[in-house]
DNA sequence: TTGACAGCATACCCGGTAGTATGTTCACGT
DNA sequence: ACGTGAACATACTACCGGGTATGCTGTCAA
């Protein structure tokens, strides 16, 4: 269990394996991303990493685990905030855009997984591993259903069938993973004004009126939950 | 090359042996798939795929071609009418939603090999088909960004970062392959629906008012270009 | 009838890789 | 000083999968 690998003794080692293994998963996927690689990519061998991690799947669970707790993270203060559910929405969106440019090995690992739903896991221990992920995958997706709903009952937009149009809304919000390429000049102000614009895009797609007054308040909203 | 097995003397063949590794590279991906897999689900061994494809990528940068053929055969007719670039923008993304559906295996497949981008081909030759399929991928979205820039002359709809905005798009468009699993009572009426909602979502993201007056609209120009 | 070749199946080779078993070093507590 | 276990490296095994070499069968032209 990732559990015991993290009472390790040593947490740094442990992320900086982590951070290895999401790189090479992220590049090249589970199947063709050597233990050996990683290894490489640590400048060590193949024993540390079995020392700290039990199997190959075990360490792109771990991987996979990290990137769902980011994106859960990513959404929590719009999620949470106090105030009308456009303005929430926006806010989960901003921040999981965001989220997905800052930490977006980790994210193309969790695009990854989703492939493997397809393919029957082998082991029994491994279709538990996948059950549990589709499980934060569907309650991920339930966060943004909610208040998806909540603003459609405030009124502020009408909604068709909820499962395409949710799905129509995260894809637009996930879609850097794909294009984003970080550079060496990134900052969150650029990161941020990426987010600005797709945000507006999805929330427009929504048929919300997305004017420059909303965008300020979703920010003034974001930086009273930070506080 | 490509050219030589399609000049076999059975095409029916051919297709059948492509399909199935559209089927399987769509499941588990390229490196997870072996050709034995291909070769079962065909009820037959590797000796009939070999006779048919010199190598394992060959066979999928076939399946990959095959599903760019099929994005811009989506595509064409929006592309190619005589109507308001609005219009036009609107009947591509409609046709390339519902090829998404219809063809999902290939799109999948075509998901994949994007991924393929970032490590390095290891072959000259493999190089060489890399840079030709990003250029098609270039080649695709640039029509796309040619009829929105029209579309933002015409002064129907305002654009921030074009390539922001293009890729949001098309990423809405795209979002099928990743939740749709096609099913028995799969009809042209059921995916020409959820085609219509996210052809909704995505031109409302750019600005446009979607009135159900220009989803008409759309759908006559469709038939006029059909027909 | 008989080569010759398409259209496969079978058998085999071999490189790569997950996982293991075994060493080795060093920091500790006693 | 000494045992002990963490923290690795090294060496090895077993297997899988891409590719090839070869064999078999039907068909068709000459």
């Amino acid at each position: 269990m990732v559990s015991l690998a993290e009472q390790a003794r040593k947490p740094e080692r442990y992320e900086e394996i982590l951070a290895a293994a999401a790189e090479c998963f992220s590049q090249q996927g589970f199947a063709a991303t050597s233990i050996d690689a990683v290894a490489r990519h640590l400048g060590s061998t193949k024993g540390r990493v079995y020392h700290y991690f039990p199997s190959k799947m075990d360490l792109f669970n771990a991987v996979r685990d990290r990137g769902m707790e980011l994106s859960f993270e990513a959404i929590r203060p719009g999620y949470r905030a106090q105030a009308s559910a456009v303005d929430r929405l926006a806010l989960m969106a901003h921040g999981q855009c965001y989220a997905m440019m800052k930490h977006i090995t980790y994210m193309q690992v969790l695009l990854d997984g989703l492939r493997q739903r397809r393919y029957g896991a082998t082991t029994e221990f491994q279709r538990s591993a996948m059950k549990r992920h589709l499980e934060q995958r569907d309650q991920f997706e339930a966060r943004y259903i909610e208040v998806l709903q909540a603003a459609a009952d405030e009124g502020a937009l009408r909604i068709g069938d909820m499962h395409v149009v949710s799905r129509s809304f995260l894809a637009g919000v996930n879609a850097p993973v794909f294009w984003f390429v970080p550079r060496a000049d990134d900052c969150p102000e650029k990161l941020g004004r990426f987010a600005d614009e797709i945000t507006q895009f999805a929330m427009q797609g929504l048929g919300v009126a997305w004017t420059p007054e909303r965008m300020q308040q979703m920010h003034k909203l974001r930086d009273l939950e930070n506080a």
